[in-house]
DNA sequence: TCTTGACTCTATTCTAAGTATAGACTTTAT
DNA sequence: ATAAAGTCTATACTTAGAATAGAGTCAAGA
């Protein structure tokens, strides 16, 4: 199939798909005498299992060491399992700060409530004196 | 005071300061004879501001809002709470977003407790077989 | 056969908010 | 006088793509 088609299956973009292999993170396809990318089954589970990875918002850097692994299936799974785990505390910390992110900015909005002048307004004041 | 202290007193790094006077957020101040930047209390304070705007996650053309506001302090301060209620909403959505990445990932890692091979893992299994 | 539209190609530029250099110049302290 | 610390500009790098320009290719209809 051509790059369109695999677009269509994989739900990834023409771009993002050119993009994957410029990164060395998709193989190469075959071309066709025309130039054309032509892609076969293998390289379509390949593009879904990116997508799959970068859908928990795993790093390109971190696939590259996934892939790395997956070719390499007697060593032992210990860095795949961390790479998780670590995944797992990041989320947790950036939830903690958009959770007290979220509270400052309630406050704040209801430091002006009605429509004022931008001089009396509760919110550029607070944003200007700490 | 040169821009070493400012950095200093404001918590900001020089590069940022550099960069936001480039970005046209932060006005440009005096130059010593050899060329060094002097600030004063005033362009401390509108430093101040901008860094209380970005720990909120305002962004830099956001902030260039804001301020063309605080210069215009007989108008409504309307659009200034508008601008609130949306970074609310989109702090709301992303601690969705997150939440949910969160759940997938801990039923990710619980599929892979111990330590086994890579071609066993619970987690790649995943991965790959959609 | 010609043409039109849809598809593909490469290469380059852009995004956000800084961070990090290199190479030159100035100021301060010893 | 010299060395360390501070400052200057300009440039490149970061992430994960998105967008564009200009050229080439393919299939269908007139
Ligand atoms: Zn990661
Ligand atoms: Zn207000
Ligand atoms: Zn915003
Ligand atoms: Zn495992």
């Amino acid at each position: 199939m051509k790059i369109g088609e695999l677009a269509k299956r994989s739900g990834c973009s023409i771009q993002t798909i050119r993009f994957y292999e410029r990164q060395g993170l998709l193989s190469k396809p075959k071309r066709t005498e025309a130039n054309y990318r032509s892609y076969g089954k293998a390289l379509l589970d390949e593009l879904i299992f990116i997508k799959q990875c970068r859908s928990l918002d795993i790093s390109i850097k971190e696939i590259e060491t996934l892939i790395y692994n997956k070719n390499n299936p007697e060593q032992s799974c210990s860095s795949v399992n961390k790479l998780i785990d670590e995944h797992i505390c990041q989320v947790n910390e950036k939830i903690k700060e958009l959770s007290s992110l979220k509270l400052t900015l309630e406050q704040m909005a209801q430091s002006c409530d009605a429509n004022k002048t931008i001089k009396e307004c509760g919110i550029l004041s607070e944003l200007t004196g700490s």
